[in-house]
DNA sequence: GGCGATGTAGTCAAGTTTGATTAGTGCGCA
DNA sequence: TGCGCACTAATCAAACTTGACTACATCGCC
């Protein structure tokens, strides 16, 4: 799974209604340009895709105030509304070491009530645990891993960000079970979109950390 | 960076001449085509590409006695020797928490001298150390980091990698410096290839511990 | 001896991603 | 007033990725 649609439908749901550099704004509000593929080509795609596959109301829109070609509005649908907790539930279980889904989720998760936020990532952890049993028994040859020689980093490698993902997994558990942050349906929601006249302190331009180099 | 141009090239280049399938053979036996998109397209796109780029020569070939279409024979020219090592450095050095180039990066660890390989890799720490000083700094409002929200759940996510990996580039970096592996021009080297009679136990077909879902 | 399974080698179309480019508007200013 | 610059918004071609598909040969075996 690629990050894109999940973060463009989350974006899409949050503005109730949003036009493509909006949504484009407000991932870049969030940094998604530096740990995603969160580019404009990649986003204005995914909407027009999404529309075509009904996961989006397309609405044709009088030329913006603000200059430049006529907008297009999305409003997001029921089927829209359904496949995106289905990738927002998949990202959040699923082990696959990919940072971009991994933050988009994580950005998201309050979409979802705590409760079920919690059984997701305890179904993560569980998860990991799984693959960790599965790489150790499957990539270990019989002679010791000093078999595979410097191959056998790689190895080490996967185990050790496992480990790490699945120590940082339980924190979260633990902090969401202390009570930390307001879940969908328990009042005022943080909101994590920019309002129309706010700037945009991480807009594109200058580097930030997250680039690559 | 995608991790396809630095597996393909390592592989031919550990061959010296190769054939797409062996390419494709070899990948699977690192397991890569379940950690990056060393996908059979994939390898022979790449192959294309660096040909037309004079990164490889392609040699038409006799049918090959297995039957099939005709092979294509490629072999590493010194310019794809010369980015092959840029690229192999780069993603020893950089960091940007990418599985797929970091695997592949170790995998082909043993083609630099032990010395330069430390020297990276110590390049790499300080690297995530930058990283983690600028993203800390960059993205803490002023207000603390209750202000983001669960957003700052991303950042969390973020350091915790980022300090994992830290301590995994410094084991490593440790064995290394202790003598561990046989690096370029230390004598009989470990060859990650299969010979031509070999069977490969870790072939396309059934799922591996690697896979997403 | 014919037929399906398996292995070898590569192609292809469809979809996705990227980075550059287009295009309109308003603003400063000489 | 007219030039260049910056901003908003979207498009496009080129490159890349994917997974299914073709094509040919051999092997087992009933």
């Amino acid at each position: 799974m690629s990050a894109i649609r999940l973060l463009v439908l989350g974006a899409v749901r949050q503005h109730g209604r949003a036009h493509g550099y909006q949504v484009r704004n407000d991932l870049e509000y969030w940094g998604a340009h530096e740990w995603s593929n969160a580019k404009p080509g990649s986003i204005y795609h995914a909407l027009k895709q999404m529309a075509k596959q009904g996961l989006l109301l397309a609405h044709e829109v009088a030329p913006s105030t603000a200059g430049g070609p006529p907008r297009t509005e999305y409003e997001i649908t029921e089927q829209g509304t359904e496949e995106y907790f289905t990738l927002l539930r998949e990202a959040l279980t699923s082990y696959d070491q990919k940072m971009d889904v991994k933050s988009a989720a994580i950005g998201f998760l309050v979409d979802l009530p705590r409760a079920e936020a919690v059984t997701l990532l305890k179904e993560r952890t569980r998860g990991i645990e799984e693959w960790r049993a599965a790489v150790t028994e499957h990539y270990v040859p019989e002679g010791g891993p000093e078999q595979l020689g410097h191959i056998g980093e790689i190895m080490n490698l996967w185990i050790h960000t496992a480990d790490a993902e699945a120590e940082w997994t339980q924190g979260l558990i633990e902090r969401i079970e202390g009570g930390a942050y307001t879940f969908t349906g328990e009042g005022e929601p943080f909101v994590g979109v920019l309002a129309e006249d706010q700037e945009n302190p991480y807009a594109t331009g200058e580097r930030h950390p997250g680039d690559a180099g």
